[in-house]
DNA sequence: GGCCGCCAAACTGCATGCAATTCAGGCGCT
DNA sequence: AGCGCCTGAATTGCATGCAGTTTGGCGGCC
């Protein structure tokens, strides 16, 4: 299903990399809320594979950021604070006006094609589920960043598209996001135009009013479990950190 | 050594993070050349653990591009093409700038001085080797972006940094960043200034030129094994490639 | 001499087993 | 009832073992 060619860096022994997809797809869809548990032995079972199979495929997922490892623990689906959702979002701008940037009027006609297509079936699955509108959206952008042709630049905005596709779980209101598809076909036909300052700016634009409307609330209480709401305060034990830098503002 | 606070998400179970450590540093100041095997069982037997662990570590190096990994195949580190070099630099360039925009006019004294003290031990390793003068000029940058206080931030520009390390042992004549220090000293003093646009700006410029001094020749055939070379010719078997962008001309 | 095929050694892919740690809930005490 | 301790079940951390694949080199054949 993914068109990812043959060959990658990691996660190419397969059932490894089987497991890792369908967990990256559970999250992004909703299925596997964050905080969720995943022992290794259910996923084992699950996949028909081993613990140790199933824990390798965690230790990548934890290296994404989508689960979180902890010693002796079981692995939980990840739960980004709100500002690491916003920081997400901030690379995740940066990247892809990279990406639009050098796509701005390289595109071929079997890629705009390929573009407009995925947008109708963003379109046709309007009346879907929500779960399915988020994933095609995040596809859109995935794709995109596949026709750069840099596998870098792919692993980096998939890793935090997904990354931003969680918190959308954690901190959105239903239904934020469907009326993205107009952008997207602007994104298109900017892209085909190629004025790339337009693009740039209508990309940034685009993610940003994404993440505005995903992430409204700096959620006084709605911190999903008191752990998060102590962290400030149990500010012992950081023991060798850098420096701790003093209630910044972040600019922007 | 490394001053990252405990709880990471991932190689927290520490046997796998030595490993990777060790070998990170080890590929950055090139004890291990880009396509230096690396047998799981070698492994294990130096750091004192099974070839599981081994494994494990190479799984996560393999997610931070630094390794590559072929199925029945002795891992290796990897061997970025050119322009993967190029790729990384530029997305490097982004993130950097991230960095300082958020940085700009607001570092503390301590971190100030923080800054200044790794800035003259670059200065004072000016007569060690070349490798070490690499470490250090890569670890600016890590400090820079660890100051943000921004995880994510953090775990991008490291890994782009490695990779950039990783490419400058294949595609950089020797002593090429010797310059750099002062180029340092020059960002440090306009975040103190807080002049957002300039300190973005002598970022660009000071990555800018690292690349350029570092990623000279299009190498023809400075491609390390025929492989690279052959590459574009061999253009079968590319099956489920989403289209192939026809020869493009990256922007800028 | 050069080339091909075969075989043993090396190495990876994966499952399983054992020790150590965490987790849950039940029991007793206040 | 509320609180804490204690114990068994659940779970992770890791090593080892076996099977399948690749590698490299040796001997035979042209």
């Amino acid at each position: 299903m993914a068109p990812r060619s043959a060959g990658k860096t990691a996660e190419s022994s397969d059932k490894v990399g089987v497991i890792c997809r369908a967990l990256r797809r559970a999250i992004i869809e909703q299925a596997l809320e964050p905080g969720a548990k995943l022992p290794e032995d259910s996923l084992g079972e699950r996949f028909g594979v081993s613990r140790t199979i199933a824990r390798h495929a965690l230790g990548q997922l934890a290296a994404e950021g989508l689960v979180e490892l902890r010693r002796n623990r079981i692995a939980v689906v990840a739960t980004p604070s709100w500002q690491e959702a916003r920081d997400a979002f901030d690379i995740r701008i940066e990247l892809e006006r990279l990406v639009v940037r050098q796509l701005a009027g390289k595109l071929t006609k079997a890629q705009i094609a390929t573009l407009n297509a995925h947008v109708d079936a963003e379109d046709g699955a309007r009346d879907g589920t929500d779960a399915v509108s988020i994933r095609l959206a995040t596809e859109f952008h995935i794709l995109l960043a596949q026709m750069t042709n840099s596998p870098i630049l792919v692993r980096y905005v998939s890793e935090v598209a997904y990354r931003c596709c969680l918190t959308l779980s954690l901190y959105s209101r239903p239904h934020s996001s469907e009326c993205a598809i107009n952008e997207h076909r602007a994104i298109i036909a900017a892209l085909v135009k190629g004025d790339e300052a337009k693009v740039m700016s209508l990309m940034h634009s685009h993610l940003d009013s994404v993440a505005n409307r995903a992430l409204v609330a700096p959620a006084p209480q709605r911190g999903r479990d008191l752990l998060d709401i102590l962290a400030p305060y149990a500010d012992e034990g950081e023991s060798e950190r850098v420096v701790k830098m003093p209630k910044v503002v972040r600019a922007r």
